[in-house]
RNA sequence: CGGAAUGUAGCGCAGCAUGGUAGCGCGCUUCACUGGGGGUGAAGAGGUCGCAGGUUCAAAUCCUGUCAUUCCGACCA
């Protein structure tokens, strides 16, 4: 894409309102405004990197063996009143009252919808195990919406839900989401600490939040550092039964569940860190289908409550967390795999018949070779682009000038490390292909 | 929901005490120069001062109300 033919407004200015640097550079890089408190318009740029962020997360549920529907965002009150929930909520339930004086609700999440569709449709065990997820729209009217995307009111998650007939069932379940939360987090580029957490007293110890570590991060975690050696960040692979078992005996807690006089790890091995809470898993049993009469046949005819799980990952929120996790001064730095182009093209100058040239020649090959291109053809000084992309966090940039085409060669730099290297045209197509 | 602050041009801010023609920087437009890290100069455009009342000859400025946004705390499947 031609920048001058884009929609990206960048500021150069930070807007006096967002405090943490996730929201300040995804205001300054164009990727999101404001449209009232905790909700945002999502610009094209910042839509990009959500999209693909979901396809990840998407990819992964389909892996581990879910499948996709979709569920409204407006939900009936009957629904609620059913699981107990409609009055339990609170005011974080955006609460709409219809033409016809009828109760309605914008979704803050999806189990009573999932649990109905569920009795409606499923009879019998032979339709076991199964799992359903969804991306979707979430609002939760929260009291002090902050952190921009972070912590907004309306967000992007992806939320499913799990079905078992038994215990060992759903614990299979849920550990097939464990995999899969490791994988997605993994491909995105990121230490997520899986965290054991209290889902009450149904859950058991089958409830994890998955933590990025951040600074700048809302919770406090304890973790054993043996954590670390399984190098989460790049366990993409297959992950056997073991590893999961092994990782789940590990300790890692909130710093409200943390108890220092109790702890199994010794001191010299328990790491502090902050994290950003970006998904969580949890099996809460029969706690919607008992409520909400949702039975299937066994194998011995009798009827059995469902057995289920629900598992939840903040995509719209991953935008913000990575943002924390990767920039520096300059802007953002995109993990390739979610970064809203892969290259940069700067033409430095936009004058010179040559270089504009060898920069609309270059552009094209690049766009017919299926490399996601971001061109900067304005006719504005060199700086103000190196400055531009930088913000913008495009993985490589290519520059093209009149000293490089002298020797026939372009300038190719890596965002992260700052590294140049000049390459020639057919290097540098093959090594971005 | 408790506490605190702020609303003046797209963004960042000054002006308000002591009422009297709406200001600055960045950005934007045009032109020239420049051309490897947000360059220089000149000329421009852009604001019913959040909104509604009130006081006054006169309100961005004083008074009342209201709305919005932000910060701290509590809350957060």
């Amino acid at each position: 894409m031609r920048l001058s033919k884009h929609f990206i407004p960048t500021m150069k200015e930070n807007p006096s309102e967002a405090q943490i640097v996730s929201h300040r550079l995804m205001l300054r890089a164009g990727m999101i405004r404001q449209s009232s408190a905790g909700i945002y318009i999502w610009l094209p740029t910042g839509l990009s990197v959500l999209n693909k962020i979901a396809d990840i997360v998407r990819e992964e549920q389909n892996r581990a063996g879910a499948i996709e529907l979709l569920m409204p965002t407006i939900q009936p009150a009957e629904l609620w009143q059913e699981s107990g929930r409609y009055d339990a909520y609170g005011k974080e339930m955006l609460r709409i009252t219809d033409r016809h004086e009828r109760n309605m609700l914008f979704g803050p999440t999806n189990e009573e919808m999932i649990t109905d569709l569920f009795k409606n449709n499923v009879k019998s065990y032979k339709d076991l195990p199964l799992n359903l997820y969804h991306i979707q729209w979430k609002f939760r009217d929260e009291v002090r919406p902050r952190f921009g995307i972070m912590r907004g009111r309306e967000f992007l998650m992806k939320d499913n839900y799990s079905f078992d007939l038994d215990f060992e069932a759903a614990k299979e379940s849920y550990n097939k989401m464990y995999v899969a939360y490791l994988r997605t987090f993994a491909r995105l580029g990121l230490v997520a600490i899986p965290v054991r957490a209290d889902a009450g007293a149904i859950g058991g110890d089958l409830s994890h939040e998955f933590q990025i570590l951040a600074e700048t991060g809302e919770s406090t975690l304890h973790y054993d550092k043996a954590i670390e050696d399984f190098d989460l960040s790049s366990l993409t692979g297959d992950i056997d039964d073991e590893t999961v078992a092994k990782l789940q005996g590990l300790y890692a807690m909130e710093e409200e569940k943390h108890d220092v006089d109790n702890c199994p790890v010794d001191a010299a091995d328990l790491k502090t860190a902050k994290g950003i809470e970006v998904g969580h898993i949890f099996y809460f049993g029969t706690k919607y289908s008992a409520s909400m009469g949702a039975r299937v046949a066994g194998p011995d005819g009798k009827e059995v409550d469902v057995e289920m799980g629900s598992y939840g990952i903040g995509v719209s929120r991953l935008v913000g967390a990575l943002i924390e996790a990767n920039h520096d001064d300059n802007g953002i730095v995109w993990p390739e795999s979610v970064a809203p182009y892969k290259v940069g093209l700067i033409n430095l100058r936009f004058k010179d018949e040559n270089c504009t040239n060898a920069c609309d020649t270059l552009y094209e090959k690049m766009e017919n070779a299926g490399i996601e291109v971001l061109y900067d053809d304005r006719d504005v000084g060199a700086g103000a682009k190196f400055a531009n992309m930088d913000l913008i966090g495009v993985p490589w940039q290519v520059v093209v000038g009149p000293k490089g085409l002298e020797k026939g060669v372009l300038e190719l730099k890596n965002r992260r490390t700052g590294e140049r290297v000049e390459l020639s045209e057919e290097e540098l197509l093959a090594k971005l292909g």
